[in-house]
DNA sequence: GAATCATGTATCTGTTAATGATACATAACT
DNA sequence: AGTTATGTATCATTAACAGATACATGATTC
């Protein structure tokens, strides 16, 4: 399975966009994560529909924040994502019919269960300003390597 | 990505391994896990290297264990599958030079180790005859339902 | 109001890792 | 010698995300 990466990049994107106080482009954004302007409207899509961010057309259009990064934790952006998968494994058949693997999927379940309550837990304690560097970083072109 | 269903099925068949006293061909295991021989085949060979089955060819030949069940937890079986992959999610580079990146990258690393050691925890905690019901259960083609 | 700019969105292709399928060499048993 | 079963290489299939392109729609500027 490919990793699902839109949950980094969103968090990513919000950040800068927390650093000026203009719109930003889709063009301008999707170069910073390295993808291009339709990969992320498609994601931003869902982050627009659940508030946290306004989107503009035209001139002086983009992108810009709906609310300040302290009232946005992880766990609002991933679900406003829809939650994504979060599990790489899985098992077969969801309702087989042996007793025995009907045994290791709950097994199985079980501990993701646990591990997804963790993840939801930690998400909703850390807001996007803590993921701010103390100094402003500038958006620029490709901010990864690699 | 496709679920990685490896950990599942093996869990399974060694549990049916554990029922009966004689080698079982990958032909009857892979039937009831629904796949065909070459897959099993191909994913046991990490268990045999582990130690935890053995095969034979021939007449007679097929799989058997190599210790018994309360003697391996689901941890020593995801170890001999060499660790898969545990999470959906990722980051876009494991090195970027924005700090914000950085800093998003860091969150979701943390939280995901916490997850994988909750994992390894748990997995570490659970013996594979926990899982055999307390009716023994035939090996019957097709354990599973879709 | 025409040109330009930027989003909204549909559609298609590319990528990746697991899974499925086939073939055949090799070894063990009868 | 023939049959049975594994060992393993090779190629196709699949599922989900990522990337690319195209173009309609709406906002701004002149």
């Amino acid at each position: 399975m490919n990793k699902d990466t839109r949950l980094s990049d969103m968090l990513h994107v919000l950040v800068h966009m927390a650093q000026v106080d203009h719109p930003l482009t889709s063009e301008v954004l999707a170069r910073s994560m390295g993808t291009n302007p339709a990969v992320l409207r498609r994601t931003m899509a869902d982050l627009r529909e659940a508030g946290y961010v306004q989107s503009g057309k035209g001139h002086g259009g983009g992108w810009r924040l709906a609310c300040p990064l302290n009232r946005i934790t992880l766990l609002a952006v991933y679900e406003a994502l829809n939650r994504p998968r979060l599990f790489a494994i899985g098992y077969r058949s969801d309702h087989p019919e042996c007793l025995i693997e009907r045994n290791v999927n709950a097994a199985l379940a079980d501990t993701m269960a646990q591990a997804e309550a963790l993840f939801i837990a930690r998400f909703g304690q850390v807001t996007l300003d803590q993921l701010a560097p103390e100094q402003p970083v500038p958006v620029t072109p490709h901010c990864r390597t690699r």
